[in-house]
DNA sequence: TTGTATAGCTCCT
DNA sequence: GCTATACAA
């Protein structure tokens, strides 16, 4: 199974909210033992217990940042420094409990965290890739590639991106969700029959992504609406403009049309040729809207696309 | 039906 | 980061 491996590394680093955000390390030192960052030491207990219940887990550690996600990111970086001032004011004040609170919602997980476990992933033979871009494209074209058997996350991205099987709230005691694609025309509050992958991701960025944020009045319900009348997207802002009560921005057809195709011509690591590759190779219709982009850099510094 | 605000949660002992 | 809940529009 895949693990995304920020998700383990993020619920570690809350053991130690305190230390990270103080510079302090968290390395226990022992003659008769190894130990690693804190951080880590969560990681190594969960690969640990998955291992125990026989699977073989493949971590997946997130890459180079996207230009699209830039907006998000930053929006990301203010509020955990803000979170972080709070916290020092905090601790001043003696309210240790609210203290950690704050510190732990200002965690930043460096690279050099991230190599901390990398390097535990290479002495401990634990296979590991490191995304060109997100984990949760490279981890979908894994699933696709039938590399792997499900996906261990929280992030419910991995469903837009089209992987169908995803482990959520996996627990110490191996308990857990499994959200199966497959059963998705099983729904009862809303009817997915004849409901397509692309029409699926559509409804998500229309709903709101971080690729996209999204129209102030449109949530789910009414995406899923809105995509069940037309795929198209072109039609799909015409619907929207037609009601006046959605405030919507001029590049909004193009802004869509580039979280869509963010989406699908993720740049992945293709294992077996070792070299990169877009998460989907298609022609036909995603094509025809990624040559309307004269500048496909949204795909990141080396956009990869078929012609 | 949706947006906003609010509060609670992840760790470990 | 995610999730649940209440309440207003």
């Amino acid at each position: 199974m895949a693990v995304d491996a920020s998700c383990w590394l993020h619920t570690g680093a809350y053991s130690c909210a305190y230390e990270l955000a103080k510079g302090i390390p968290t390395r226990q030192y022992c003659k008769f033992a190894i130990y690693w960052p804190r951080y880590v030491e969560y990681c190594v207990k969960r690969i640990s217990q998955i291992i125990q219940a026989g699977v073989t887990p493949v971590l997946v550690f997130d890459g180079g940042r996207l230009p699209m996600k830039q907006n998000v990111e930053k929006a990301r970086a203010k509020s955990r420094s803000k979170n972080k001032e709070e916290a020092e004011k905090l601790v001043l004040e003696g309210n240790h409990d609210l203290a950690f609170k704050k510190f732990a919602e200002g965690i930043t997980i460096t690279a050099p965290m991230v190599y901390e476990l990398i390097k535990v992933c290479k002495e401990k033979k634990i296979e590991f890739f490191v995304a060109p871009y997100e984990a949760d494209a490279q981890m979908t074209y894994l699933y696709k590639e039938g590399y792997v058997a499900a996906i261990i996350t929280e992030d419910s991205d991995l469903l837009a991106f089209g992987c169908d099987r995803v482990l959520f709230k996996l627990d110490n005691e191996g308990y857990g969700y499994e959200i199966n694609m497959k059963n998705l025309e099983n729904a009862t509050e809303l009817n997915f029959a004849n409901f397509s992958k692309d029409m699926f991701l559509k409804m998500c960025i229309l709903g709101g992504c971080d690729y996209l944020p999204s129209i102030k009045g449109i949530g789910l319900k009414t995406a899923y609406k809105i995509v069940k009348e037309t795929t198209d997207i072109p039609e799909i802002v015409r619907i929207i403009k037609r009601d006046p009560k959605y405030p919507i921005t001029q590049t909004y057809q193009e802004d869509f049309t580039r979280a869509f195709l963010t989406f699908k011509f993720h740049t992945v690591y293709d294992f077996n040729n070792k070299t990169l590759t877009p998460l989907n190779k298609m022609q036909g219709t995603p094509y025809i809207e990624i040559s309307n982009f004269t500048d496909k850099s949204f795909l990141g510094p080396y956009p990869l696309y078929y012609q």
